[in-house]
DNA sequence: CTTTGTGCAAACGATTTGCAGGATG
DNA sequence: CATCCTGCAAATCGTTTGCACAAAG
């Protein structure tokens, strides 16, 4: 994604721009790997020094609020972050730790009708452990 | 669940029986409620000290281990445990935080027909997040 | 010029670890 | 009696916070 289409994506959220927060959408923007705070950090710093920890995370705060990037759980105390908001779910390999993304919109009975009755669904995410193609190849 | 049910469990798993490992089980399977270290702390230790915060962590590590709990994340940064090792997914109030569970076994298509090919599906788990009838009433 | 972001270090909270007793099989 | 569980406190690790300074609009 060119530069300025970053840039007006966020302010259209009404972000303010700064090169740190430019540069921590960017960066998620451009892997798919669902990246660690520290994954982050260490790929912006890696030729000299872009930001710090505490604005990585006040960062992805800020941009998963307006609801440009979501954060994604799979293992227990960490946090990662994805910069694909479409509907989508996750593969988790359980040999190299990889996740990836799913599409997978279809479901029969649809969820509203297995739910008991008087629940109301905002959102839903499922995550499927297994081995992937290159673990087990 | 009879005492001796219970004993029996764990040690068809080959763990060895303490009071302590005993009543943390014994209260996971006494419960619904998907709790916390802290609230099974609390719950033991009510009426006078049975288990320290370190052998109750080491309790449900070995005890989820030997596939008798279920360790469920749906907040950043905190463990539930769920001694329903039936499959089955969860809801989660917004509201109040309540965690129910779903029975939820048919999708179509199947999932490993939405898979890349080569994948080799362990075990998926969902999440819904809503909000709960009693929220809502 | 006002608002808001940055970066450092200290604080925090959940979980883990080391180790000296003590209980289990 | 050998194994390994328990409990305490200290250590660890991801994340949050307070605050002085700097940058954005």
């Amino acid at each position: 994604m060119k530069a300025i289409a970053i840039t007006e994506k966020m302010k259209a959220k009404g972000l303010r721009i700064t090169p740190q927060r430019y540069s921590v959408y960017a960066n998620l923007l451009a892997r798919c790997d669902h990246p660690t705070v520290e994954q982050i950090l260490a790929d912006l710093n890696q030729d000299f020094s872009i930001s710090s920890k505490a604005t990585v995370y006040s960062t992805l705060s800020a941009l998963k609020e307006v609801g440009l990037i979501k954060e994604v759980r799979v293992e227990a105390g960490i946090s990662r972050f994805d910069a694909n908001t479409a509907a989508h779910h996750h593969f988790c390999c359980s040999k190299c730790d990889a996740i990836a993304d799913i599409v997978w919109e279809v479901f029969s009975p649809p969820i509203s009708e297995l739910l008991p009755k008087g629940m109301q669904i905002q959102s839903y995410d499922a995550t499927i452990h297994g081995v992937c193609d290159r673990c087990l190849s």
